[in-house]
RNA sequence: GGCCCGUUCGUCUAGCGGUUUAGGACACCGCCCUCUCAAGGCGGAGAUCACGGGUUCGAAUCCCGUACGGGCUACCA
């Protein structure tokens, strides 16, 4: 039997980081077994599920390069993949339980419900619900729901059931007793389907074989596989993943920064980072690899070297991560990606870089080489564009220096003779603390004041050769004004 | 209250009874390279494997307790 999994995000919110590594665990494990990843929007929430939301995870998962063979957008014959376009079944469901005896109406209040709870938290034992609806006769029930009278579905936990055993690749045999399992809710007054019930009538009609899911669902499992067997449907295998916390250990919220998929594009992550850091976070190849590329993670994801505790989501590492991916990029593809970058900081536009094309691809090693983000480049490449302010403190340390202002004039003078391409540049460059008497690191970094504003930045001789003759010597001539 | 889960360097993890003086990665520190910043190379510090009992010739690894953290216990998902 082939493998089918299914990601079931809820539209009540965007796509966050836990929930994108649930999805990256899913088609991964689909794609490691050639079977088929599902993706089922869970939206019978309608108060809090929108129309944006879905489009947003959407639009998140296809960034992530998280493709689904059957679901919104690209169908499937196990549709629809909306759970609000799924009542029929629920519906049908419910039918085939009513027939076999294995729910039963009730009409308890939700007062009523609330007072026994209250009442049945005490020392001793069971906080379920006490069954008081079960007892009525069937012929009476069907007489209330006759005359119109609200009740809901609940699941008859089966008496002799003894105790469910679920099959987790994560945690191993996990064991519930029957006892303590509650008569939950299937079919709320208003007949929609509770999460529990429509989940179990999902996966079972799409035929899911493994369910790859958040830990804060383990507990509902055993209540989920009565439901399969109520239903008389093969009970999926089922792999629990534990919680990502934020950085004080605690759940993951926007206090500890970004939560959302989204977000990191907008910060410039490569796609390909946040796939690895998240696969790697809760998950491991061989304890040793850390760069795990998506083609890696298709060929070799495993359920059982998923580990069992929770882990802390380190936006440092995935710095350090995005920075090797971005590393890895061809001149070619960095220029592509920095293009957005350069046109959001108003530098650079498409045409600019068609045009000059050779001069942007000889700014990438340079630039690539010390980003982790997009979003830095800006300020790393904006002499390039735009006349540097030399502040305060650069002008202090660099250009306020005995003999600078002569050695500046030398350096122009010297400059102004040579071929500029960066090895020309460095010999001329070089020969300027000769002749002045002046140490190379004092000249150098009044040069790199005088052209960038910054005693930070880029290679020097590449620089000027990327700004180009004219230029740096209006600068250095500028720098010159303010120097000694 | 009940049921369930988790606990190895600051962080992510390797480890699945002896090959372990507990390995790797991020972060941190030092050195090298060097025109600054990076990148890279080399090295260092950092974990009494939550704690307490067992089992065993031998336990981070198996069992039982305890503590701490988390989840579920909704007509939320």
């Amino acid at each position: 039997m082939s493998v089918r999994v299914r990601f079931a995000p809820s539209p009540t919110g965007t796509l966050h980081v836990g929930g994108a590594r649930t999805a990256i665990y899913n088609w991964a494990f689909a794609r490691r077994n050639g079977g088929a990843f599902i993706l089922r929007i869970d939206d019978t929430d309608p108060e809090r599920s929108t129309q944006e939301n879905t489009e947003q995870i959407l639009r998140s998962m296809r960034w992530l390069g998280l493709d689904w063979d059957e679901g919104p957008e690209v169908g499937g014959d196990h549709g629809p993949y909306f759970q609000t376009q799924r009542s029929v079944n629920y519906d049908r469901a419910l039918a085939t339980m009513k027939e076999n005896g294995s729910t039963y109406p009730c009409f308890c209040t939700a007062e009523q419900l609330a007072a026994k709870r209250e009442q049945a938290r005490t020392p001793g034992g069971f906080s379920g619900y006490d069954r008081t609806c079960r007892s009525i006769e069937p012929a009476v029930a069907a007489e209330r729901i006759a005359q119109g009278a609200p009740h809901v579905w609940r699941l008859k936990v089966p008496d002799d059931r003894g105790v469910i055993v679920v099959d987790d690749a994560v945690r191993g045999d996990t064991e519930f007793p029957a006892e303590v399992m509650d008569d939950f809710v299937l079919v709320r007054t208003d007949g929609t389907p509770t999460y529990n019930f429509a989940t179990v009538v999902d996966d079972a009609d799409m035929e899911i074989t493994h369910v790859i899911r958040g830990d804060d669902h383990l507990a509902n499992t055993p209540r989920q596989i009565m439901v399969f067997e109520a239903l008389d449907r093969p009970v999926p295998h089922f792999a629990h993943l534990s919680m990502i916390w934020g950085p004080d250990g605690k759940k993951l919220s926007k206090r500890h920064g970004a939560t959302a998929v989204e977000a990191y594009d907008e910060m410039g992550y490569l796609p390909e980072a946040l796939l690895n850091y998240l696969a790697l976070l809760g998950w491991s190849l061989d304890g040793e690899t850390t760069i795990v590329t998506p083609e890696a993670l298709k060929e070799n994801f495993s359920l059982d070297r998923i580990s069992k505790n929770p882990a802390i989501f380190d936006a440092e590492k995935l710095e350090w991560m995005n920075g090797v991916y971005i590393r890895e990029l061809s001149d070619e593809q960095f220029v592509e990606r920095m293009l957005p970058w350069l046109e959001r900081a108003g530098l650079a536009t498409k045409a600019d870089v068609e045009a000059r094309h050779d001069w942007y691809l000889s700014m990438a090693p340079l630039v690539s080489e010390r980003t982790k983000r997009f979003d830095e480049i800006a300020e790393m490449v904006r002499f390039l564009f735009e006349e540097p302010e030399i502040d305060d403190r650069a002008r202090e340390k660099a250009l306020q220096k005995e003999g600078v202002a002569n050695a500046l004039a030398v350096t122009s003078e010297t400059l102004s003779a040579t071929a500029f391409d960066a090895a020309a540049i460095e010999a001329a460059l070089r020969s300027v603390p000769e002749t002045t008497g002046l140490k190379p690191k004092i000249v150098f970094q009044a040069v790199r004041v005088a052209i960038t504003g910054s005693t930070v930045s880029l290679p020097l001789f590449e620089s000027l050769e990327l700004l180009g003759k004219e230029r740096t010597l209006d600068r250095i001539a500028a720098a010159q004004a303010l120097a000694d």
